[in-house]
DNA sequence: GCAATATCATAAGCTGCCTAATTATATTTG
DNA sequence: CAAATATAATTAGGCAGCTTATGATATTGC
């Protein structure tokens, strides 16, 4: 870590080749590591983009979407804001920015609750119910297709390597004390 | 696609069996596709969070700090804040707000061009030198730590697997119009 | 050589994420 | 029973991304 700053950091997306020469010049860090999460972050975000262009067409966004889909999975339960936050990993603060826009687009009803008053049960419209009826069966195809390259045993294979990794972190350096709630289910 | 969407639509992250049984009932989606997109987004969104808790230590961010880095890796040429947007893949407006941010604390530094009176040339301070200095050894341990639960040929054949979904975007329903603009370097 | 066009940076205003503080209501407990 | 504590939702304010619009400056083309 002397001056070298400039010829440590890479413009742009740096090959795994350009890390391999980068760290055998330097060597403080892995390549192959860094590497990887390069690559998990790339293409993550490729298909973020790829799935919200169609959530855009149906003034969706994984937010707003996920923030439908777990209200209706608890269909007969009394849902709550704090209960949906939960559902999806957010804070109770989001989720009440998601529904002051759901609710602005009519897509959903807050309505205090009787029994305790401090509570606020929300419920999808039936406009959301259709919105969603339109939506579905084109956001599988669209998720199988992108899928489509990878073969079965390969989607498997990457699914149990995400898992490996995903279970190292609670014995990281910081113990998983700070707080890692990823839980934004695309279905 | 009937009235079914409550039990279409799982409460937080499924399982691949809940997706299955799900898929079984209503088959219209592919379980395993699915499932791996949301390992995908989890898992990344784990590591992103991973990653944050040191950056948050230095008062960086994933977007602060790769926007010095591309600055100091382009150290010699006269960089503007257009050159530094296109190597992150972030919009120009964008970049003006986080070269607002770093300005503010000392960072970076922003001088109209004198040969080009539109552009304006931005230098990284020696601060955030020093500060790049004490960030970059901890910040390289923990990505090789991150990722030290797979073996060199695991990392490889993730890498192998996040290639082949990325090339297969292009080919993709929309055809690639919409633009996938994923650039943001961990290194 | 000047009018049309392009480029650069920024501004304005949206989304979705966060934490901390606030308000209202319930619950617990001395 | 009243006071302290806990819980639910919201507000306020910040960050980092986006798109669209604007103003200043360069470049191009007639």
């Amino acid at each position: 870590m002397k001056a070298d700053l400039a010829h440590l950091l890479p413009q742009k997306w740096p090959t795994l080749e350009e890390l391999q020469r980068l760290s055998k010049a330097i060597g403080i860090f892995n390549p192959l590591a860094t590497f990887s999460i390069n690559e998990l972050m790339r293409v993550t975000r490729e298909m973020q983009t790829h799935l919200d262009a169609h959530f855009g067409q149906y003034g969706l966004s994984l937010g707003r979407y996920v923030t439908l889909a777990a209200i209706i999975a608890r269909a007969g339960e009394e849902v709550t804001p704090a209960i949906i936050a939960d559902d999806l990993g957010v804070s109770r603060a989001t989720m009440t920015g998601l529904l002051d826009g759901l609710e602005r687009d009519g897509l959903i009803r807050r309505k205090r609750r009787a029994d305790d008053r401090r509570k606020v049960g929300v419920v999808v419209t039936p406009k959301a119910k259709s919105l969603l009826e339109g939506f579905l069966p084109v956001h599988a195809a669209r998720i199988e297709e992108a899928m489509s390259v990878l073969s079965d045993q390969e989607k498997k294979t990457l699914v149990r390597l995400l898992g490996k990794l995903s279970d190292g972190f609670p014995r990281l350096a910081d113990g998983g004390k700070n707080p890692v709630r990823p839980r934004k289910s695309i279905f």
